[in-house]
DNA sequence: GTATGCTTGTGAAGAGTTTCACAAGGTGTC
DNA sequence: GACACCTTGTGAAACTCTTCACAAGCATAC
């Protein structure tokens, strides 16, 4: 009976936790309504979601800032600190490390790797960066769960190959190339150029003729 | 009949065209079959998804894959090249500047701007780092018609409303934080914790506990 | 303690997306 | 030119996700 949870419901999840957390202190109540309103959808959308979980508000009331995103936070697995690889330290590897805001939020690289020769044995904040050929050995020690893919395209399928057999079950995906795992893995893309594809396709779509410059705005 | 075209078509002809161009030469053709493979979906689906803008292929022989690429392009409005400005050039915006993907597949960042006066005045690959007062003025004379936003999130809003009311119609957002348009602007979020957020969720659900370690695989 | 007002939780209806299955229409062979 | 083969394009069915609408339930006032 593994209840089956759409991908949209979990997306909302993470923006209840961030409207959640702008409201702290604020008044230590809010209805789905107001939910709805800071996260971008509707009042039925969230309450529905919530319900897949459990019952965690108060009729009449309306649910408890805190208590919501304890219960959220326990939902999503975002209690304990989550332990990760980051295996390529090229651009987007290194822009990615900096930004930081990962450890902020319970996501911590303890693990490097990249291919380049010119690379290996450079220290990130206190983390060497390895050679690919030590991601089974360490990711097993490190007992590491998570794998962000920053090489280029070519070489994804085989890092993936070898993070999953090295124990990681989830993927985050930045290398523009659909993945294949077995079952019981999960990958998620971010995929930059494919999102602007997606804003050319919107300012070109024909609609935009037929509905003409009016529509704009109303 | 503004024909409405769902986001998951959109995203899967990135998909298609990636698949696509990876084959240029191989053999001059091929099968909805083939092309679903490559890009991990369904024959069924592709032909659906095709079918909303046209009728590509020849039946008993397929699609031929130059003329393929060339369709999807035109639909999706990447014949000619669009005119970017960057807003933020911190961490993720350099990332993004420097990643220089976007240039290769006719995204071509030609402004860029930034509020710290540390940074104003600053020269990147010929493109000069501009105070955000300027972003209106710029982006008028320039024609720009997307606009990335790299910025913290409490400012995302109001740097928005500036790209929009200067007659940006898509914005890249990188902040995060739920932006409000008006109608006939078009958001794309990428949103690397909430990706993370989704990784741990699965990682976490009950359901790995119900399946078991034997489902891993099968 | 009862009445009033408000908001949740949820079955059912509605909308949208994917999959199915097959007629239509090409190619190549003999 | 007819036949065999193959793959597209597409209505219809199946499935999934969102919206609706309302009974159930709690808080507060009197």
């Amino acid at each position: 009976m593994p209840r089956k949870i759409s991908e949209s419901t979990v997306r909302r999840l993470s923006h209840y936790l961030r409207a959640l957390e702008r409201r702290v202190g604020d008044s230590s109540t809010l209805s789905s309504e107001q939910l709805a309103r800071e996260a971008g959808t509707t009042a039925a959308q969230v309450r529905k979601d919530l319900s897949f979980f459990g019952s965690f508000g108060k009729r009449g009331l309306g649910y408890t800032t805190q208590e919501l995103i304890d219960h959220i936070q326990g939902i999503m697995g975002l209690t304990h600190e989550w332990r990760v690889a980051l295996v390529g330290a090229g651009r987007i590897g290194s822009a990615l490390y900096e930004y930081g805001d990962f450890r902020a939020r319970g996501f911590d690289i303890v693990a490097i790797f990249d291919a380049d020769p010119g690379k290996i044995g450079g220290v990130w904040e206190g983390v060497e960066i390895r050679s690919p050929d030590q991601i089974t050995e360490v990711l097993r020690r490190e007992a590491i769960e998570i794998g962000v893919v920053a090489v280029p395209a070519d070489a994804a399928q085989d890092t993936v190959d070898t993070l999953v057999s090295a124990g990681v079950r989830g993927i985050l995906n930045f290398a523009p190339r659909r993945i294949r795992v077995p079952e019981g893995v999960t990958v998620q893309d971010v995929n930059m150029v494919m999102e602007l594809e997606a804003l050319a396709f919107q300012l070109t779509d024909p609609r935009v003729e037929t509905l003409g410059r009016g529509a704009t705005g109303t």
